[in-house]
DNA sequence: ACATAAATCCCTAAAAATGAGATTATTGTT
DNA sequence: AACAATAATCTCATTTTTAGGGATTTATGT
């Protein structure tokens, strides 16, 4: 079914591609349908990938993600300069306002939340940690996008002209490509309920070291909480937080990796 | 170095194995060293990797886990019957006791804190989600290796008499057979200070639907809030949640899974 | 014990992996 | 800006795996 001709590395990780927030399980028959791979084949697969941990079968169940992911999940998060530069930053936000506090990191395609914190009880935002967000819509999406250089950010449009219509951003790529430069002149984006209904984001970009950013900074707050001038002070403390993070990450690149 | 010939979805996975927490950041230089891979094949290798979101480079610096890990953990904490079924009681206990409540899952010769929770603000205990644990020491181990078929757990005691001895659970093979006979039969395991010192932990086991454990809940508690009668009354607890979610995952097992 | 389904084994043609060495990017330096 | 040093990629012939049909074994349910 999926075209992962001529190499099994690449063809035993497509397994967890198939994974999703819809699809925690998969039975062999199933993936056998899903991947086209032969019996013996997916077999053998499964088998090397659930020796790895990345994969676990209980008996009755079909296959889900193994315990192996968790650990990478630990090591990954003393690992990742993103996180750890940034932890600090979401912690003042959320000491701050009574908001959830979130870094995105872009790749490949999409745009996922890898750290987030909050200081409200019930938090509306429905991101949490590792689920992938929409890159149409959103303060996050929006101040991913508005920072790419236009050689990216028109098929981008292009690819969610849909949802960047509804929202309002423009009937034309033009148009879209008109509002995003408006986002990026004033440095974040804001966005009124086009996640959640009733939540206020305001997200500004974070660099590396390239021109493209690699990551959002956001603040996820609920709309009844604030005013036009609370979002001018948010965001102030946004874009702050996303400068100096961007400023941490490019000094460690610099230096090569500290600790 | 390591003998992974002739399989390269397990030479690929094997780029996975190297992580560790003294060791978040790999060159392809060392990983060469390390693996023993030609240069072509290690990039090769990489590339997939990277491009799967199972590993990240940051100019600078080397290799480190990738975001997909990230998302990939999102998706267990949903379909782990563990995790779900387990929060709950988590929950219940950290409500009850100032305490850290942990889930710890058995797998491929070690054990990994895959869930946790807790009601007191500076946790001393220091295994939070995703880190190995010790098998020779404390009592979520003990927890489990008591309750293992003969045939497994003496090549366990074995691989592990130096810590069993040292802490006190006897000198010969035998002799720690036979407490952990005792562990056994009380049905819960205690500790004092064998991991963090200070730190009383009480654990039970949990099964799925065969005849060893797979997993254990655990409270952690500082040893200057309890005495013996509270530890007594925690422990009857533990094990009632161990129970608990014993039952329920035979249950999932049996009726197939649900969601 | 028996039937049914699930997982593994056996095998060889066919295809992909491998790695030495050359080549090309990338990065840092004067 | 040219250059040196390093890092990453490419080429290609050879060797090694891989893949998958079909048979077989093992597990599972009745």
């Amino acid at each position: 079914m999926t075209e992962n001709a001529g190499n099994s590395l690449k063809r035993g990780l497509a397994i967890l591609e198939v994974f999703s927030e819809d699809r925690l399980e998969w039975t062999p028959e199933e993936l056998m349908e899903k991947l086209g791979y032969s019996r013996p084949t997916l077999y053998r697969y499964l088998k090397t990938l659930r020796e790895a941990g990345l994969l676990s079968s209980s008996a009755n169940a079909g296959f889900t993600l193994g315990p192996k992911v968790v650990e990478m999940d630990f090591l990954l998060r003393k690992s990742d300069a993103l996180i750890l530069n940034g932890q600090k930053h979401l912690k003042n936000l959320t000491e701050r306002y009574a908001c959830t506090a979130l870094l995105v990191r872009r790749y490949g395609g999409r745009i996922l939340c890898v750290a987030s914190e909050r200081s409200v009880a019930n938090p509306r935002s429905s991101y949490p940690r590792g689920r992938p967000m929409p890159l149409g819509r959103g303060a996050i999406a929006r101040s991913l996008m508005a920072f790419l250089p236009r050689r990216q950010l028109v098929p981008m449009i292009e690819r969610h002209m849909e949802d960047l219509r509804s929202i309002g951003l423009g009937n034309t790529v033009e148009e879209v490509y008109e509002s995003l430069r408006r986002v990026k002149r004033a440095g974040y984006a804001v966005a009124f309920g086009e996640v959640t209904p009733g939540v206020v984001g305001i997200a500004a970009p974070v660099y590396d070291a390239g021109r493209s950013p690699v990551a959002s900074v956001c603040v996820t707050i609920a709309g009844h909480l604030v005013n036009g001038n609370d979002i001018d002070e948010i965001s102030a403390h946004v874009r702050q937080a996303g400068r100096e993070i961007s400023e941490a990450l490019s000094l460690e690149r610099e230096n090569g990796k500290v600790g």
